[in-house]
DNA sequence: CTCCATTACTAAGCCTGCTGAATAACTACA
DNA sequence: TGTAGTTATTCAGCAGGCTTAGTAATGGAG
């Protein structure tokens, strides 16, 4: 009768507990202006300029929100994009000064936050069996995906 | 240099992971015209009515958002709504037969849809402690939170 | 019995996901 | 060269999260 959240499907539970943990995160970026969503860009160009069509694959989003997300990004100043010279359909985007700072401010922040989840190697390795079951990494469309297991 | 999903903090793995499987659902549920969300709101009611209020706790949602989400089930003819008659603010929600047909055609897939998923007792556990160490449930505040552990 | 705090829900608006469909630029091939 | 196909991005529109700000009904205190 009781209908509490235990006898969950376990798919149903894993979306409540990423939504509770995106949204403490969100408290923290809200006061700098910041989605989790644009953190994860942020993140993404630490390692130099990126395509969009890359940084959505990374994300594991399409391409048409990843732009929704560099565009407001973009608004708020934190990067820039400019039309890539060797193939005009592509928008390089790049950090500006103002992303890379803030970036900087909130990337302690990640270990910091759940000390308990990063720190569960058990957690992480079936989160990353489920991602390469489901969704899998574009880039090797030949593995079947039946090849689970958990 | 090559920024694989493995690196990512944990949290983030969490959200791309509950995404790519909500999105499997959604392909199995579309085609009913039904929603996740949907989905989860027919099984609660599988116990009864319940008022709005009550829906949202269960899903760890806003009123706001569950009473769309209920707004567009009724749109759909998969619920009604009738005004609590002893607390005229309150609004029941109960399946309409629509309703119950197709919640009994999608029940069953839930254990079939990710086996490996729901016999994972380790994982069910782990988002379990997330869900009431982050969320909690809204019952005994008297909990400390810090006590997780994981 | 009246007044006020609380509770249940609604309204408006923003952000991130998605899909389907268009456009522009590049590439390959005849 | 020219044409057809592929790829990168954008546009439009829907759903479901959230927040802040109302409104209406209840219920308790004086």
């Amino acid at each position: 009768m009781r209908d509490t959240v235990d006898d969950w499907p376990t798919g149903r539970l894993l979306a409540v507990a990423a939504r509770l943990v995106e949204q403490r995160w969100r408290e923290a970026l809200e006061e700098r202006g910041l989605s989790y969503a644009g953190l994860i860009v942020l993140h993404t160009l630490d390692a130099g300029g990126r395509s969009l069509g890359v940084l959505a694959r990374a994300a594991h989003v399409t391409a048409q929100t990843m732009g929704r997300t560099v565009e407001h990004l973009e608004r708020d100043g934190y990067v820039r994009t400019v039309v890539d010279a060797g193939d005009r359909r592509r928008r390089l985007v790049e950090r500006t000064d103002a992303g890379a700072r803030v970036f900087a401010e909130m990337h302690g922040l990640e270990a910091r936050m759940f000390p308990e989840l990063e720190q569960s190697e058990q957690l992480r390795a079936t989160l990353l069996e489920i991602i390469r079951a489901v969704g899998g990494d574009p880039q090797p469309p030949a593995v079947t995906p039946d090849s689970l297991g958990l």
